[in-house]
DNA sequence: TTTACTTTAAAACAAACGTTTGATACACTT
DNA sequence: AAGTGTATCAAACGTTTGTTTTAAAGTAAA
């Protein structure tokens, strides 16, 4: 049991770094993280990174966990609803994920990140993460607007619903200066959830029709 | 008139420094540029930073012109089209100077990054550029959809079309691994402006209808 | 207690950065 | 011809970065 408490003491500085780590990269990304500051925060030795992880870049891959984001494709399509309600309550998790502060999804955020100033483990991100819910998202843009659809306009499409979500994120700085009063609160994310929903839908509808006139 | 000689010598690294900051500020961003490499280019000494302008963020306010970006409004609003016609040709030029590597437009490139990573000159960036183009499309979009429509309604409208817009460029290097083939061309940015316009307006006018049912 | 191993700690390392220095060359004025 | 101010240059400065080192402390087994 001795062994036990000093295996889980030595986990804990190994948790304490993983979550440390998470909150910094999440706040200033990869580049302007410093090691520095995660031990500070995570209360250990600036030796512990190189000690646990073999260097930054290991770190950061160690805190990326993609599963929560994959799981969320899963249950909404084991839910039986039409893929219009299916695609307006992935935009709902989605924001909800990706602007809700509270709520804790770093993953979301490191994806949206990761889009404008890459790291060496953007490979691994858009592997394990961007393709999917990308794959996702065009699947029922195809089951919406029909499978006439060109796969160039498919992914058009896609990108414009993640690019209406995105820039909420990405725009941030500059979003702030615009509407200082403008706050990301749980009533926001559902307008905005469900302004996405609805311009999207009626956006897909006329692409459809564009196709097969 | 050797003092002229003398003075348009000195204006020569001046302006190649110039015009080797706007080229390396635009590909790495602020932060990523290095002054070296900016004097590297310019084939001048990594001291004439320090000589003509005082810092390398000065320089770098010296490298932002947003004129082609503002009179690109004005030009659209001196044409007599409906508001619909003229979103569709912003829409157009817009991305063209956002996405054509041809056209020499760093400043739209500019504009683009700083929404994901902040420098110091933010503020002059939002008060300058961003803040009048984004007025302006909301000019427009309250043209479209009606003068029923809330501000908060509106500015979501306005996020909707910028977004879609941004995402190809700050989505790039993801964007780059998800369709290795994909280029962007004048053929491409063509089509990609049709399908943001039709998506668009078909979204307007959905909200629209939301407004006053 | 002694031994072997793991974990922590402070310090130093090497590289890269923006910036500054001090010398040098040049053009022009007096 | 001497003096003045400007432009360029190589070199170095002071920080900050991720990483490594080296030794000490702690822990479990012999």
């Amino acid at each position: 049991m001795i062994t036990e408490t000093k295996i889980s003491l030595s986990e804990q500085t190994r948790e304490r770094l993983l979550a440390a780590a998470r909150v910094v990269f999440s706040e200033s990304g990869f580049q302007n993280a410093t090691v520095r500051e995660i031990c500070r925060r995570a209360e250990v030795n600036i030796a512990a990174v190189n000690y646990y992880f073999n260097s930054k870049e290991a770190l950061f891959a160690a805190t990326l966990n993609f599963e929560p984001l994959l799981t969320l494709c899963k249950q909404i399509n084991q839910g039986s609803t039409c893929a219009q309600e299916r695609l307006l309550n992935f935009i709902h998790d989605f924001l909800m994920q990706l602007l809700d502060e509270k709520e804790f999804s770093v993953q979301c955020q490191f994806m949206a990140r990761e889009l404008a100033e890459p790291t060496p483990v953007l490979g691994k991100i858009v592997q394990e993460a961007i393709a999917p819910i990308h794959q996702f998202v065009a699947n029922l843009v195809r089951e919406i607007v029909g499978k006439k659809i060109s796969e160039a306009e498919l992914r058009r499409c896609v990108f414009s619903i993640f690019g209406q979500c995105m820039y909420y994120r990405h725009g941030q700085p500059v979003i702030q200066r615009l509407h200082p009063k403008l706050r990301y609160d749980h009533r926001e994310i559902e307008a905005i959830a469900k302004h996405i929903g609805d311009f999207s839908l009626a956006g897909l509808k006329q692409i459809a029709q564009n196709q097969c006139p």
